[in-house]
DNA sequence: GGGCCGGGGTTTTACGTATAACGTCGTTCG
DNA sequence: CGAACGACGTTATACGTAAAACCCCGGCCC
């Protein structure tokens, strides 16, 4: 803490000197202001961009009057005419309000931190996209918590936030980051993790369960019964429940088998140990349930590279439907993750929060997309 | 413009009256300004988070003092037991400054907007990871511009930018969005992007040209002869380089054919290109030449769809290495772009804009990495 | 004819920070 | 011995915006 700060000399001297023309305005001389009443010449301080003071100089009113126009709360307490002769003013001499100023006085920010494992993982890039849609739609940014370690342990959020932040919404395998968060009062949402955790102000849940359960109905149905669950290595709420849901669908089912062997989180590393599960001793298994599609390619990698043929020997079956899921061949069956809807519902739920509404409740529904990797098991 | 904000009813009732605590303070009933002048029995205002003046008020200084040591500019103006004293308080309240009165303040805000056609796309969403790992090392955040639509027309990437702005990095395939910055006099750094637009304070380029060079070295080494080119649909100068690149390294070979066939940016159509590429009259083509990763993919695909073997029958090359490009069979043959580092270089050439410093110049190199799916063409 | 109201503004204040300008000692030097 | 200086702070101000409080004036009602 206490931001010692050091690092870049110092942005000093930006821009020396130079009175800068700054700005060419439009094809015709415009642009300067046509501020019909005697435009006072050129007082200009000539010094930063234009502020609400300067719209309200060259329009010929006080600065309140800019503020009550522009922030469009004005019904009633100035005229039409001047209202619109404000926003003339302001549109000509190209006004656009301070941020900073706005936020320091107000209170709050309007931007939301979302804090996401890693954002070179499709999966995370396209919760991002969908929450900023959101968010843009109701005049919030959204700004990231990218943990640069990957799942490692976060250092400070905050610290490099660089806005401040009206509210935070985390993302499956953010324990840790979380942990930094708690303390602070800001709402928390939080994403694709459990819903036991008490801290969050409201959770948007995927019901993952009912997608594995769709697997195994899918992979029961064509035969299979040794199955081994290629599950992520990585600690997260989102992934053990896929573990458990598995074990629930499987239990007690007659003649099924079924293993557990962890594997990373990247296509190499998960086809060896898939290649390791496929070469056990005992009975090959007919059917690999993975806990994601990275791990999904790596299994069919693995399937390949022992001679083995996808689906026909060993079927595959991931989770997400990444992009890559339709890049590989075959095909790969796996269950759709609504990404960029949990996004969107989770800034959503961080509006109704902010808002004092009620967020709105209820899992995502998932759904198989039953497609090449999977088949019936050979004879 | 003019944002009439709608939305959001109102975050107005968060945190209720409630008095709140707030401070314990040291073991010792110290802490609750020493001022001497008899403590003012809990004149505590009660409201939001603790100010630099609680800081000052607890500690028994002024709140310049508090701004002057926890700033770091107190060599020689405060002694060594104030400041301990000050930064020992600072943390007791858990002081946090408030941004928003620093950027008021200082006029700048240390952020950076990033400007990328979607981050869904592996290579933009490492872009972002290196620019924000530079950005964080030196007290900078990064805020993202995605474009909703993709590679749409950009509307106004500053109404979304909800923080004020330092500075804008602008990375491929974002003419447009960069036609509605410019006017605006924040400097601007252009990654992978015609060196020859002066808007820019500073460019960041990849050596295309060289990659392309050492495809085509590679792919006429093995043998080929008859090429077509997928090119990117997408209007951007990244791919017209390739484009000009591969036309020069082919240009004037004896014996050597190459046709361009455009492809969109996405698996499934690049197939559908390159099965129209594959079955065009004529003899077929030994090596499709792609301008991405994602393109290649599909090219794979579309080969095997026709009963050909990669790269026995057709050599495919991408470009970009993705994850996607060793996730596939066989592994992608492709030319390794530096993406981490594109935007690490970026990052460092806004700082040095900034402060005023030239920034770093020079190309980055770009590696072709060999895989399996080239090889010589069949007899 | 005086109080009241409401339309149409203006003046003023506060948000929290950084820093320039200003004091106040005790020492030291010319 | 007075001036100058350094060490150690403090007071005051500005950043640009939003909004509360105020003000003026013409009309209306009692």
């Amino acid at each position: 803490m206490h931001h010692p700060d050091p690092a870049v000399p110092d942005p000093a001297s930006r821009q020396a000197a130079e009175p800068a023309p700054r700005r060419t305005a439009g094809p015709d001389g415009r642009g300067t202001g046509a501020s019909g009443a005697g435009g006072p010449g050129a007082p200009g301080p000539a010094a930063g961009r234009p502020t609400s003071r300067d719209v309200a100089r060259a329009a010929g009113v006080s600065q309140a009057t800019v503020s009550l126009v522009l922030g469009d709360k004005w019904r009633g307490r100035v005229s039409e005419r001047t209202a619109r002769l404000v926003r003339e003013t302001a549109d000509e001499v190209d006004y656009r309000p301070n941020l900073a100023a706005r936020n320091l006085r107000l209170g709050r920010t309007r931007t939301a931190l979302l804090v996401v494992p890693a954002l070179t993982n499709e999966f995370f890039a396209r919760v991002y996209t969908g929450a900023a849609a959101v968010a843009a739609r109701h005049g919030f940014g959204v700004v990231l918590y990218p943990s640069p370690e990957g799942v490692g342990p976060a250092r400070d959020p905050f610290a490099s936030a660089r806005a401040a932040l009206d509210g935070v919404i985390a993302s499956s395998m953010a324990a840790d980051a979380l942990r930094a968060i708690r303390g602070t009062d800001l709402p928390l949402v939080m994403l694709d993790s459990d819903p036991a955790d008490t801290d969050a102000a409201a959770h948007v849940n995927l019901d993952i369960a009912d997608g594995m359960r769709q697997v195994t109905d899918h992979l029961l149905g064509l035969g299979h019964r040794r199955f081994v669950h290629l599950s992520s290595a990585v600690p997260s709420w989102t992934f053990d429940v896929r573990g458990r849901a598995l074990a629930a669908c499987l239990g007690g089912v007659p003649d099924v088998s079924v293993r557990t062997v962890p594997a990373p989180l990247e296509v190499n590393g998960a086809r060896e140990a898939a290649e390791r599960a496929l070469t056990a001793p005992g009975p090959r298994p007919t059917a690999l349930v993975c806990d994601d599609d990275i791990v999904a390619a790596g299994a069919c990698k693995a399937v390949r590279r022992l001679g083995l043929r996808v689906p026909e020997d060993v079927s595959v079956t991931g989770f997400d439907d990444l992009a890559l899921a339709t890049a590989v061949e075959p095909e790969l069956t796996t269950v759709r993750l609504p990404a960029e809807r949990i996004g969107e519902r989770g800034m959503a739920a961080l509006l109704d929060v902010l808002a004092g509404r009620p967020p709105e409740r209820g899992d995502l529904p998932v759904t198989l997309m039953p497609r090449g990797s999977s088949g019936p098991p050979g004879p």
